[in-house]
DNA sequence: TATTGCACTGCACACGTGTTCAGTCCAGTC
DNA sequence: GACTGGACTGAACACGTGTGCAGTGCAATA
């Protein structure tokens, strides 16, 4: 054992097994032939020199990188981590690694993500709700070895059919069923009034989420009497319910555009308007991250199940790395009502 | 513009501005000499048609592979997801790109890593609390260019001396002033007897914590009558609070592990129990993660700021790749008490 | 002018792998 | 025994880049 020892490479696992090293490949890539007892004895060898074939390496010749990356805005959002820790325990079972990548901006140019371009991983996961499909097309379609999945294009069915988006595999979210049991128990409860908390204003979840909440308050029988603009924050959510409450009538609910805003909705209606929840405003919102759970807030949320929506993602990045030239593909979760203290 | 055009290539810019390919190489290392105006022409070049060096090749060549890898157990807890988001941020400035690895188990074994080593990432940031020093020497040391970086080495500086660290860079936390002063407050409120919350018994930095919370509660009066153990989580530690102090009277004050199982503790001292905090028992945690701002927990915690410890872990990646042979790095970052409404 | 030195640049090699292609060996068949 | 075909393997090329080295041209100096 040389005490200068590099990373053993491929060769010198050859010279010990008594092979080529063109066998030694063969060995890590089923898809070649070698004598199956030949193979075993390389990976024994293999895994005692603790040799493992060099990825930049294989990337050059193959055309594979097995990077994934995750383009986001922040990481430091309760829902975006969540699910990126799902994803990428799922990605490293399958033999991807993950990637990580900020884009705040909503102004998607070209410099931006060349650094990413440059390790051409295999599919870019785009969880960046303001930039826009035709910035992401642009930015990644051309570059051969790269598929783009949109992750954000939650809605109905029948934006599947929507042009701004053809070109990127996206899961959808159908935010129906979850927003419809929602209205269905706020109407249950005898609610008449509903503020809307809106999030983000460039963000499509936050367009996709309201349009359907209105339509389903206006199903159920519920109006929509205020409209607060929020940004998905805590912060904001509290200051803007605070200051809208303060000159208006509580409504009989608030939904909002995501959890976080909820919390920040709750404190402000209890805090400083003492007001009691579920008693005098119910409340609902988006994502159920596992903040909701917490006592304090206990909080009614739409979410989907976050292993059925990673699996959908993984499904679509490999059903695209197999047939890079399917059309446009497609996953559909969707949502469902965790009903919890805020509104019963 | 082809139809069917690839990432381009270098020779590609050199055939556009009448250079050799070398040049273009040159023009993006600025190491080697290159004439500054054919340079500048290049790189506008390089811009237009979207070209950027790919980092396989260039990774292979030159023994950078400017990645930086992560290794954590779970990317869904606060504090984790919110330093990895600064240091994301931080790392792209600066043309890294970041890697995420998780790694659950604390038994660490070499196929566990050997597809992360595979990447030969520059550096690698282990931030996993229950993984042993000596497993991560023993796993990263090895591989020539990789330089790893044992994040948890929360401590007073005598740790600096331990062998058990040797080998590996580390960013020290000096938890002792935040801790001191959070005791000076508690004793200054007149509390004369504490809990504490332990977080998860294998971790590097809750045996840190308990050791300084011990000394320091002796040092300025404080008798540490029970300790529950917990295990950073939320459940664990309302559930074992609650468990607690149904059988025994409560305590002045509870100091807990963290800022999570502080909120697991605060719900079920007010919500089970039936206790007002601060009234009955004062309250602080560890960490300051963002959510101890939200007003229905607004927790009195002690924490680092978050860029100066993101600043400290970068400063010991680069000083490591711009002299590979050093001796130890160091880094020290020092903890301080934010005072909310938990103990005042 | 001849010489020197320096600024600058292109050629060619190396990095470690996947895969094609030609070739070897051997069992089975006529 | 000659031939066929299939199982198996190694040599060699390609991938795109960084950089050592040798070489060119030109200004400054003697």
């Amino acid at each position: 054992m040389s005490d200068e020892s590099t990373t053993s490479r491929a060769k010198e696992v050859a010279a010990e097994a008594g092979v080529s090293r063109s066998a030694v490949s063969r060995a890590f890539n089923q898809k070649s032939y070698l004598d199956p007892k030949k193979r075993e004895r390389i990976l024994v060898i293999a895994k005692e020199l603790g040799y493992y074939p060099n990825m930049a390496a294989r990337a050059m010749v193959s055309n594979r990188t097995h990077l994934v990356a995750v383009v986001l805005p922040s990481l430091r959002r309760p829902w975006e981590s969540q699910e990126l820790d799902v994803l990428a325990e799922e990605l490293q079972a399958i033999g991807f690694t993950t990637l990580v990548y900020k884009i705040p901006t909503s102004d998607l140019k070209l410099d931006q993500v060349s650094h990413l371009r440059a390790y051409n991983p295999d599919s870019i996961i785009v969880n960046s709700d303001n930039l826009p499909p035709e910035g992401v097309r642009k930015m990644f379609k051309r570059s051969r070895p790269i598929y783009p999945v949109y992750a954000n294009a939650e809605t109905d069915v029948h934006r599947q059919l929507d042009d701004r988006f053809s070109g990127l595999d996206r899961p959808i979210i159908d935010q129906r069923p979850g927003i419809k049991h929602a209205m269905q128990l706020l109407a249950g409860c005898g609610c008449k009034t509903l503020t809307w908390l809106a999030g983000d204003n460039g963000s499509q979840s936050n367009q996709d989420r309201q349009k359907i909440v209105l339509s389903q308050a206006e199903e159920f029988g519920l109006n929509v009497v205020s409209t607060i603009q929020g940004d998905f924050s805590y912060d904001t959510a509290r200051e803007e319910v605070l200051a809208h409450f303060r000159s208006t009538k509580i409504t009989d609910a608030l939904f909002a555009a995501n959890d976080v805003s909820a919390f920040g909705a709750m404190d402000a209606l209890r805090n400083n308007l003492g007001h009691s929840i579920p008693q005098d405003i119910k409340v609902v919102g988006f994502d159920n991250i596992s903040q909701s759970r917490w006592k304090s807030y206990n909080l009614t949320t739409v979410g989907m199940d976050i292993n059925e929506r990673v699996r959908a993602l993984v499904r679509l990045i490999r059903n695209r790395l197999e047939d890079p030239k399917a059309p446009d593909l497609f996953e559909c979760v969707e949502t469902k009502l965790t009903v919890r203290g805020t509104a019963a």
